[in-house]
DNA sequence: CGAGTTGTTGACCGACGGGTCAACAACGCT
DNA sequence: AGCGTTGTTGACCCGTCGGTCAACAACTCG
């Protein structure tokens, strides 16, 4: 019955929310256009009337995921200060990061794919590089504060460059646990981190 | 013209060139059947002839990247003790790991290709998962003996967590690195972990 | 009520992919 | 020489996918 008119833009959302579901399911090479529309009680050509191409329904999935993974960061760590040391607030962070990970598998297994498709795909690279650079700015603070806590021990060392170790090892380890989720246990890993990484000898 | 032969085996092998040819060109995604029998200047028939199918001639290209990846590890750093510490040693290692990148580029995309393949394809998992233990295991000596220089820093800590911990920041920072190449200096991002891990304190 | 606008549909198109297969060619063996 | 084995070819089958489009339906505005 065509003519069912929706309430406007919410069609989007309606289309979006169907993305996320199939994606979830079958991944994105999983993922086409007929399978979103009948997934949203739509036809194809009213996914191509309301995004245009795949690659913008792509775009727009990219973001919903982002804002699962990089965005709506607990807001208590950007403050992280409180009463630890920096080093403490820092690896806490990384902890909270890889906890996190069994909960949003399914988010975090689409960022993956993303950031994959991200390496061939140029638009697409350029959304994944930037919220790879807002995910370290996050944390960018407690790095800071720790390079200013022990300013001989990180001379010649920019906080970015923190950022960058932490980013690694997180993302590291997320891939790690994804496609071998109970390869290592997370706690394990995070104490032998701990050790490596010692507090201020302060 | 039909019924040239080869010489027997050769031909796999010179298939598995070809696929390496257009993987590198087109990553996994752009490989078809017909692409690679066109670069090895065979039918698309005989590709399925040798192979059997697709899959097969994936796991056949994975295990060639598997090869340049983790195998082939330089000799020297099974022995890697020499006279350094093995925190020194292990540091060198994730240097050297991270130092070759650009190099391989293509390999390296094609690791990371397969990885994500191995999170939805149970076959690909499984040759993915023992590599990438292989690759821990290729430098478990040395945490082993960082372990064994600091006993009490390290109750509780496995050298096998210790692994993880330089695989996880390792393969985070090649992921990094592929999807944005010159992003972050390798330089600068080591010498930030350097500064994080210090030596014993002997 | 009538005309324009905005959606909506599903058939359709062209391309392409994995896989099959009948025909055929080179070689080894007896 | 004759024959079976092993390759090799390329046309072909069939499904799917992204995208288009003519037809049509609801809603709006005059």
């Amino acid at each position: 019955m065509p003519g069912a008119r929706a309430p406007e833009e919410q069609r989007r959302r309606q289309i979006l929310d169907a993305a996320v579901v199939v994606a979830g399911r079958e991944r994105l090479d999983g993922l086409t256009v007929r399978k979103v529309a009948g997934e949203a009680r739509l036809s194809p050509g009213s996914v191509f009337f309301h995004f245009g191409s795949k690659e913008a329904l792509l775009l727009g999935l990219l973001d919903r995921v982002l804002v699962e993974i990089v965005g709506r960061r607990p807001p208590e760590d950007a403050a992280g200060a409180g009463t630890a040391t920096a080093r403490d607030a820092l690896l806490g962070y990384a902890r909270q990061e890889l906890e996190r990970l069994p909960d949003e598998r399914e988010f975090v297994e689409l960022f993956f794919d993303f950031w994959v498709m991200g390496t061939r795909h140029p638009a697409v690279r350029e959304v994944m590089v930037d919220a790879l650079s807002a995910y370290r700015a996050s944390f960018l603070p407690l790095a800071e504060r720790i390079v200013a806590e022990e300013a001989e021990r990180f001379r010649g060392v920019s906080a970015e460059d923190i950022t960058h170790v932490v980013a690694g090892f997180v993302h590291g380890t997320g891939f790690q646990a994804v496609i071998d989720p109970g390869g290592a246990d997370v706690d394990d890993v995070l104490r032998a981190l701990e050790a490596l990484v010692p507090p201020p000898s302060t």
